[in-house]
RNA sequence: GUGGGAGUAGCUCAGUUGGCAGAGCACAGGAUUGUGGCUCCUGUGGUCGCGGGUUCAAAUCCCGUCUUCCACCCCA
């Protein structure tokens, strides 16, 4: 039997709704945010990623779906939603139409990786990018919009981690700090957090072997390096997600793994152990060269993106109540036309209605009918018919009443 | 990419020292004439993931492979 691929699956009817639940009150939040939807294809050339996410990011280096189009171009599945937005935005001029332009996107994502819970090859993203803003008040904005998405939807057992990780300018006075701090525990560091030292010291701050954590709690500290625009902008969005009262703390150990971010980094993780160890599900941050590097105009953004597998598996159950308007029975074949009729006539008046083809006995029937969550049935036989009249059954108090034909068909 | 657990009906799972493939739920039909849900009866449904091997005999033991779950790496 031919199936999906190892780490994707399909989304089945019986989950359906809760994709529609969250979509619909994502593009609602967008809405109450003025960021217009964005669309982009799932295919790309493979330098838009490398340039754009890194070359040396593992992404890159061993996650993507890559091959060779006919003319040998070199192409990719998208791996994360930024790039190809960025790209998007340059391409079509869009810095031309508005002085900042706001966009989201909810897509589907494609990674090569060993697939585990919440991580899967094929997955699906919910994000946003604001360009044009180099303010602190477009990251206020951003983690608004992100606590007012997981307010709405209800999901409670989250923490939202902020951080500044520098610029171009100060980081790299931090990593050298870090590279000494470390340097003088190196005995006592995991395997990879020695190899981590001189490839990325920052990685070091959120490994989760006991030991190494132990000795990043005494580490420097970013918000000591950094110089004073980027401390000046991380104590400036501090102020304004104070004042309007959402809920966060300061995590200095959210480094992000991707190239392309510099001052605000964040992640809501999920820590009740319904996720495992996949608990981030979403991050973000600021990322001001990135456009410029795609050889767009220099133009400041922040985005993020949300993990809509990972997102799921705190949703509450939310009421699955399926139901139809109605379910036409003709109790013989000679009702059968008949019955078809007045189906077809309730669905062009915009009910949901279905009929069953397999023309049953009454009882199967019935059964389906209470199966589908039928409100009413209409049963037509023999002497209904005669009599050009049906009867309708309200499934939930089992009343009955007679209606006449003509008044439905017309 | 590395390490470990698992794979038997649509779903959740039993299956003893190797000896005829099982249950619950779901699905289908029925319980005196044309009425669903609750209850009862009956029935359909399996290449025991796939491929090799050992054996008179394999769901069971061995090897390989695929998928899945868990962890690492990393990320949403």
């Amino acid at each position: 039997m031919l199936k999906t691929i190892a780490g994707m699956k399909d989304i089945l009817p019986s989950e359906i709704s809760q994709w529609h639940y969250v979509e619909k009150i994502c593009m609602e939040v967008f809405k109450n945010f003025n960021y217009k939807e964005i669309r982009t294809p799932i295919l790309e050339m493979t330098a838009l990623f490398k340039r754009g996410v890194g070359e040396t990011t593992d992404i890159v280096e061993k996650e993507m779906y890559t091959f060779e189009d006919r003319d040998k171009t070199s192409l990719s599945l998208r791996p994360e939603g930024t790039a190809p937005v960025v790209r998007a935005y340059i391409q079509n001029k869009l810095f031309n139409d508005q002085p900042v332009t706001k966009l989201y996107y909810m897509g589907e994502m494609y990674r090569h990786e060993r697939p585990q819970k919440g991580r899967y090859r094929a997955f699906h993203q919910i994000g946003a990018e604001y360009f044009g803003a180099t303010s602190p008040l477009a990251d206020a904005e951003i983690i608004s919009l992100i606590s007012e998405i997981l307010n709405r939807l209800d999901i409670k057992s989250y923490v939202f981690y902020i951080n500044t990780i520098g610029c171009q300018e100060c980081r790299p006075k931090y990593k050298e700090a870090l590279k000494n701090y470390f340097s003088n525990h190196f005995d006592n560091l995991c395997e990879h957090c020695q190899k981590r030292l001189d490839t990325n010291p920052l990685r070091v701050l959120d490994c989760k072997n006991s030991k190494c954590k132990e000795i990043a709690e005494s580490s420097p500290i970013i918000i000591d390096y950094v110089c004073d625009t980027c401390k000046t902008h991380h104590e400036e969005l501090i102020k304004l997600v104070d004042f309007i009262k959402i809920p966060y703390k300061i995590d200095y150990r959210i480094v992000r793994g991707l190239d392309y971010y510099v001052r605000t980094t964040f992640e809501v993780k999920e820590e009740g152990g319904i996720l495992g160890a996949q608990n981030t599900i979403l991050g973000g941050g600021r990322y001001n060269g990135l456009v410029s590097q795609l050889d767009g105009p220099e133009t400041e953004a922040i985005g993020f993106a949300i993990g809509v597998e990972r997102l799921l598996y705190l949703l509450e159950n939310i009421s699955n109540s399926e139901y139809i308007d109605y379910v036409v029975i003709p109790l013989g074949k000679e009702q059968i036309d008949m019955a078809f009729k007045i189906a077809t006539s309730l669905r062009i008046k915009g009910f949901s209605v279905d009929i069953d083809p397999r023309s049953g006995s009454l009882k199967s029937q019935m059964r389906w009918a209470n199966k589908l969550g039928a409100k009413s049935v209409i049963l037509i036989g023999e002497n209904e018919l005669k009599n050009s009249s049906y009867i309708e059954k309200n499934m939930e108090t089992s009343e009955q009443k007679v209606c006449s034909i003509n008044d439905v068909l017309n």
